[in-house]
RNA sequence: GGUGGGUUGGCCGAGAGGCGAGGCAGCGGCCUGCAAAGCCGUACACACGGGUUCGAAUCCCGUACCCACCUCCA
């Protein structure tokens, strides 16, 4: 079976055809960096994220190429209105989006370029449309897509024309309201370099025309994949589908997006003020529970966030955690190698080739999980090694693999302090044992209860107690 | 008005004509000095009304409600 993926254009579950055989081009509408990481941002790359790992598992090559929109008016507003200049706002937020993927373990994009590193291959693209006839230039500044010079606009979303409402702008000087910004003239109130020279005037990059231009550079005039949110389909993704088919190219062969996080029923969003950034919940929770919770529910399925949903996320994280490092204990941890080379359970790797069914994929896991535990009981170690190297590899599909680097160094803690804390518990859990022995149990009871008041959790076992910092921290 | 998505048990969440996904929380048990973890067992479902069918959560028709997009958005 091959990867079979929803193709948001056809609307339809489709098999994954790459147009070079064996390796897929990806194009990702990254952030517009005007203010810092949400949830749903993270949700959003999780998704995709989720989609390279199982691609490259796949066998498949993948070039991932994910944008940031470094100029628009919204980072001209937020920075004027903070006295910080522009191009200093965007690259804040643009380094807060960074250590939110890095945080929450987004594998990073082969490129990631910037709208205001490519405005000549914009000019370049602009020439091209107002040659064949899709666009014009406007008052000084303005260029516009002339949606009228192309029939098929509206074939990604499935809208015709007529019925595309527009609130009708005053003084526009569009031939059509319904025409879009191409190039958009600079203001007498935008600063000064926020602007460049063009054959049409002073101004700056419309929202659509980057992810044209510079999906063409890197992935070539038709590519695989283009995924974003859903938000995005309409008007983004049509704008960008239509220009680059004007200006005679091919574009994405099939479109991916990506539905809410909705908190309290309702999608979180900049304008609503319900967004929880992604360092908020930080705060009060591990990187790789937010990001199982962000990845757990179906990419296409809306995901409510709640307190709720992060407690049961953890609940998981520590059952999947705690067999890994228990049979690690038992048996050795597999190596990366031997975990990237193991066979994935059949049931497993449908749910993903299934447009990326990561909720049936989970149900694998833990069937899988319940066997593995029972063999872990029984003592049967073969057993053991391999349900730790095929576990292990379920979750390294998903980003979660517990001894992944990402997330086995968050676990040690800080090296000294671990290490103070470990021979401190190491006395009270020797001490413990001691007293169990004598079955002095109210002393034993004590011992235990101070430290799980402390946050360390102890478990007996037949080969004596292990201990572990609550939240799955392991602490042997 | 146009275009989509949805409504599954106490909660989250897959599935898409027959065989009860899975998780969380319950309850009963095993294990344990007691716990914890783990395992076993167990109850509780497909918005409503019709229809098709031997059989419908799944297909068809209708109704209700919710959510999104229609040039700011992941």
């Amino acid at each position: 079976m091959s990867v079979r993926l929803h193709d948001s254009a056809t609307r339809e579950v489709r098999d994954l055809q790459p147009r070079t055989p064996g390796h897929v081009g990806i194009y990702l509408c990254g952030a517009t960096v005007q203010g810092a990481p949400h949830i749903g941002h993270l949700r959003s790359a999780i998704a995709f994220d989720i989609l390279v790992r199982w691609l490259r598992r796949s066998g498949l090559g993948v070039t991932l190429v994910r944008n940031v929109t470094d100029i628009d008016d919204k980072i001209l507003v937020k920075s004027a209105e903070a006295g910080v200049p522009w191009w200093a706002w965007a690259h804040r937020f643009e380094r807060a989006f960074g250590a939110a993927y890095d945080a929450l373990g987004v594998l990073p994009p082969d490129y990631e370029p910037r709208a205001t590193g490519h405005v000549p291959e914009m000019i370049e693209l602009i020439e091209r449309l107002i040659e064949r006839g899709h666009a014009y230039a406007g008052n000084e500044g303005n260029v516009y897509f002339d949606v009228r010079s192309w029939p098929a606009y509206g074939e990604l979303t499935h809208q015709r024309l007529e019925n595309l409402t527009t609130e009708e702008e005053d003084a526009s000087d569009k031939r059509d309201p319904r025409d879009f910004a191409l190039w958009k003239a600079t203001k007498s109130t935008d600063p000064e370099g926020a602007s460049w020279a063009t054959p049409w005037g002073r101004g700056r990059p419309g929202w659509h025309l980057e992810c044209s231009a510079m999906a063409r550079k890197y992935l070539g005039e038709g590519f695989d994949i283009h995924g974003g949110g859903i938000d995005l389909r309409f008007p983004h993704h049509e704008n960008e589908n239509a220009q680059s088919k004007a200006a005679g190219w091919d574009f994405a062969g099939l479109w991916m997006h990506n539905a809410w996080v909705t908190v309290g029923g309702e999608k979180m969003s900049k304008s609503l003020g319900n967004s929880l950034t992604v360092a908020a919940v930080l705060d009060r929770a591990d990187a790789v529970v937010l990001r199982y919770a962000l990845g757990a529910v179906h990419y296409r399925s809306t995901l409510e966030f709640s307190d709720a949903s992060l407690a049961e996320s953890a609940a998981a994280w520590e059952r999947i955690a705690g067999f890994v490092t228990k049979s690690a204990e038992r048996t050795g941890a597999a190596t990366a190698e031997e975990v990237a080379a193991v066979d994935l359970p059949e049931g497993f790797a449908a749910a993903l080739d299934d447009d990326l069914n990561v909720s049936a994929a989970l149900a694998v896991l833990h069937e899988h999980l319940r066997q593995a535990n029972t063999a872990l009981a029984s003592g049967d170690d073969a057993a053991v090694t391999t349900a730790h190297r095929q576990v292990r590899g379920m979750l390294d599909v998903l980003g979660l693999d517990p001894l992944a680097e990402q997330w086995s160094g968050a676990q040690a803690g800080d090296g000294a302090a671990h290490q103070a804390l470990s021979v401190l518990v190491d006395q009270l859990v020797t001490e413990r044992a001691t007293a169990r022995a004598a079955k002095d149990f109210a002393r034993a009871d004590e011992l235990r209860d101070r430290l799980t008041a402390a946050g360390v959790v102890v478990e007996d076992g037949a080969d004596g107690a292990r201990w572990s910092l609550r939240g799955g921290h392991d602490g042997r």
